[in-house]
DNA sequence: CGTGAAAGGGTTCACTC
DNA sequence: GAGTGAACCCTTTCACG
């Protein structure tokens, strides 16, 4: 994809932790001129280790208050049964993420949710008629421990 | 905590997507003056709304090729067992998530690792060595379906 | 791969309504 | 709360080492 060396990582950890940091700011961290930051990072940019920049906001302030981690199965796994499916799980805008999964269940989801009867909702009205499921099972967040945007680097 | 009203909104959809956007180029989005925008944004940001900026890196790229979940239960839930597990959780790097739940483990943790051998040595030195840990279960993503960073605004 | 300079554009004031 | 203008700072690109 892309060689990345000692001086690109300084990048990439700068920004996972600052995403909006200016390229003068940045190119001091790592020790380099304004120029040659700059274009590392268009080259990291276009050469897609860097995938986007994105805002993190407090779901407590825009008044979701619940994590709900729910794992599903369903009847079957033929391609057009996880296709069908997963059309629809994206169509959810309380859907956070969602991976298809080894083990017991096929899917597991994270949901955020206003409140508990807004889960009940969201359950009732999008879970539950969800294509090819047979088998749905949730469990709530009590408190966030951990939440990193990305894995730590070196 | 704040109050978020429609134009709030619209800057806070807009920086979800495009975290680096210029102050100038998403005043012209919301129809704002660049000043007022300005504004604003310190606002959201100062009052907590707005928790941070990250860039999403390609786990690919940095040769991080698996997610695992793993569900993690301890040998009681009084809180010098919770802190004890939770300090030693967070030196672990390649814990991407870690929540706190109800139901029938104690603890839902989202790892990245690079491969299966890699993913054996975190759960060999991390997870197996964390404190109070009486059972592990973990599952292994085949793929994602979506990793949204927030939450679908109105 | 790095530097420095220059042009263009962005951010942030004080001020105004 | 929002807009304007001006000073200042930043980004980007260029020629060059």
């Amino acid at each position: 994809m892309h060689d990345v060396d000692t001086i690109d990582i300084a990048i990439l950890k700068t920004l996972q932790r600052e995403g909006r940091i200016s390229n003068a700011a940045l190119a001091e961290r790592v020790g380099l001129s304004a120029s040659a930051c700059s274009r590392r990072l268009d080259h990291l940019e276009k050469s897609g280790v860097i995938k986007g920049y994105h805002a993190r906001l407090a779901h407590k302030a825009l008044d979701y208050r619940m994590i709900a981690i729910v794992n599903i199965s369903l009847s079957g796994q033929f391609a057009k049964t996880l296709a069908e499916f997963e059309a629809a799980v994206k169509l959810c805008p309380n859907v956070l993420v969602c991976y298809l999964m080894s083990g017991e269940y096929d899917y597991t989801l994270r949901i955020a949710a206003r409140d508990l009867e807004d889960y009940e909702r969201i359950h009732r009205d999008w879970l539950s008629a969800l294509p090819h499921v047979v088998k749905i099972n949730s469990s709530f967040a009590l408190r966030e421990v951990i939440d990193r945007p990305n894995v730590g680097l070196g």
